[in-house]
DNA sequence: GTGAAAGCGCTAACAA
DNA sequence: TTGTTAGCGCTTTCAC
């Protein structure tokens, strides 16, 4: 292992430039108002000497880092098990990366990681925070409000479910400072379920998800709001409470098969539920999609396309999340000074503006929220469409 | 998005404690060498006014930065396609939170980005780095040697691996400075067709993963050092290449029952070509484990459980592999400066010292290389214990 | 054992 | 347009 060395600093390029640091550090820093050939000699200095900022000395009088903590609440396991967690990081990474921002990764293993996160986060290390947490009554999106950060979260928080979540409702709820992205699992699971009805099943059941997260409140939402408008519809027996897992899957199926033995068609809060159900299904002597059709959330791959049959599934832009959260606290912080926007790094590698590529449409198209209490919107919401990929089992 | 305030500095709790910027410094890095009633008066303030230090102005005169780079080279998009990664960077975020440290990560998508991940490695923002990078002829370790920052790979590098990979060895090859942590990819093949063999089954065929990663070579390697000493074994119809996806896994499967119909066994190279196989396998109208044993390689979660039949595998301990790594990085830094190793924050965080629950096993337990050019072992490599998962394919 | 003072490398007023 | 100067918040000799 070579042990670092030390590096050229701003004086010796000026000095090799024949100029003032002041100079030097103006060319660095975008040229403005430097003659042309001045900055080229500071530029040719640079290049030479192979000068690269100290971006220690940099934060410690701009007060800014160029660098963003994501933090993920690692109780949530579910993250590892699937890619969703790496898509979604890929996405972040490569909008920080475009605009010459640090991905500072914060994973957190419980309690005593959450004081740690918050006085890093306190301690204003980073300019803002992309923060993932899916429990309902997660402490730590409050902690780190307190901290005092500029943060995007990552689904959507729900805190405002009254009456669903453990405790009261966080304050913070209404706050329109909360700036969350998430697919519009509601919307996608009405896509499903309509998906379902358009193959003429009548008797469509829910595998739910883990009801302490909003993504599983929401898909059973998007559920009820289909099955709602059909006669029969309403059927508790159809919905059966799992957890995400193909183990939770198994047992749900079967207590529905119990429940319904004419069940014809399942929509399972995602993939791995729907796993788990397509083999209590097939050794039932059922099969899919004939008898049963049978329909994931997540198009969570390999999963989904290698299920058998392959999975019908609801996809969700996973890298696009992240790369919206990304841009989203970027701006937020470029607005909270004086910089605008577009006015991006001198080397030419801004992105284009805007949710251009991911086609956000802002709040959930028209509907109230999920019968909760809550009745304005979220003000920072942002949700982004799902698709329904058609395979074999539906 | 709340806007941040400025903290504290130690200038405001040297005042409320009534004692010298320096004193402070003292007690908030150690205490060494102030007496403990000033101390505790120190401690009293900065939990008063919730000093957290200034981590630019710190290292701005320490060139330490307590962090450390982990740099994954995208192409290897089998990386986003299994837990495997976000294993590892638990366990290197538990390593170095452990050591206060924190973790930037760096993603690259391509050429462009090396340049990038170059010239931030090179600029002296971390202490060192951990390096992911699969492919034998991947840009990148070179470039990031020649950056000069402590480094630690993931991954037996294949630079000495002459006459396999493209293009000539590198001479960083035999620099014992190199380290690196792997898991025994070589043993755990040798184990998993040993376990074949005493299953009685003698036409044991190896579907391969993509030769131009060493952990495919190595496994390959493995498979013949068991295959070689027994009559027979040498059948090169009994290999065929694939590239660790499913779809290739069955690809690959489909040619091997073209040539050897015989073929009573298979080792697949990893988890996700078994499955591949199971299927094609199934299609063929061979039941699995009677006609056909099936071992795989990862036990990569849910690929492995969920597979009809459940895989029997080759466990690697991936979260102690990324553990491992930030562990060495850590040791090497701590060496090159002249704190010793056990000199951990005063907190009392420290971890144990050593590889006590890794087990690392140095070396590869006495085998000769691949049967490349390369006479003496890398210096550093550690490789890490596999374990033979039985389930019902095998 | 404690404090005073000198920077670490950079940016941002302000002068020229 | 360019240079000069004063710190940013911290650690670290060096006196006391």
């Amino acid at each position: 292992m070579t042990e670092a060395v030390s590096r050229p600093t701003l004086e010796a390029v000026a000095a090799r430039a024949g100029v003032s640091r002041a100079t030097v550090s103006r060319v660095v820093n975008g040229g403005d108002g430097v003659r042309a050939p001045l900055a080229e000699r500071v530029r040719q200095a640079v290049a030479e000497l192979g000068y690269v900022p100290n971006q220690a000395a940099r934060s410690l009088v701009t007060k800014r880092h160029d660098a963003v903590a994501v933090v993920i609440a690692e109780p949530e396991t579910r993250v590892f098990a699937d890619p969703f967690f790496a898509l979604q990081l890929r996405g972040i990474s490569k909008e920080l990366t475009a605009h010459d921002n640090q991905l500072v990764l914060l994973l957190t293993e419980g309690r005593d990681d959450h004081a740690r996160v918050a006085r890093y986060l306190s301690g204003g290390h980073v300019d803002g925070a992309l923060v993932f947490s899916l429990h309902l009554d997660d402490p730590l999106p409050g902690l780190i409000q307190d901290a005092g950060v500029p943060t995007v979260f990552g689904g959507r928080p729900g805190w405002g479910d009254e009456g669903r979540g453990a405790g009261p409702a966080r304050p913070t709820a209404k706050d329109p400072g909360v700036v969350y992205v998430d697919c519009d699992n509601r919307g996608g699971a009405r896509a499903a379920v309509r998906h379902l009805m358009g193959l003429g099943r009548t008797r469509i059941a829910h595998l739910t998800g883990v009801l302490d997260q909003t993504s599983a409140v929401d898909r059973l939402d998007g559920y009820r709001d289909v099955m709602g408008e059909v006669p029969g519809g309403n059927d508790p027996r159809l919905v059966v409470e799992s957890d995400f897992t193909p183990a939770g899957g198994e047992r749900a199926m079967r207590e529905l098969l119990d429940r319904c033995p004419d069940v014809d068609a399942v929509f399972a809060a995602n993939d791995l539920t729907a796993l788990g159900a397509l083999r209590v299904l097939r050794a039932s002597g059922r099969r899919v999609p004939d008898d049963v059709a049978v329909i994931g959330f997540d198009d969570m791959l390999p999963v989904a396309e290698e299920a058998d049959p392959p999975l019908t599934t609801v996809r969700q832009d996973i890298e696009g999340m992240g790369r919206l959260m990304a841009r989203l606290l970027l701006r937020g912080l470029s607005d909270g000074r004086d910089r605008t926007d577009d006015r991006d790094r001198p080397d030419g590698r801004g992105t284009t503006d805007g949710c251009d590529r991911t086609d956000a449409r802002g709040r959930t198209d028209g509907l109230d929220r999920t019968g909760s209490a809550v009745d304005e919107p979220h003000a920072g919401g942002v949700i982004l469409p799902t698709t329904l990929i058609r395979r074999v089992s539906a």
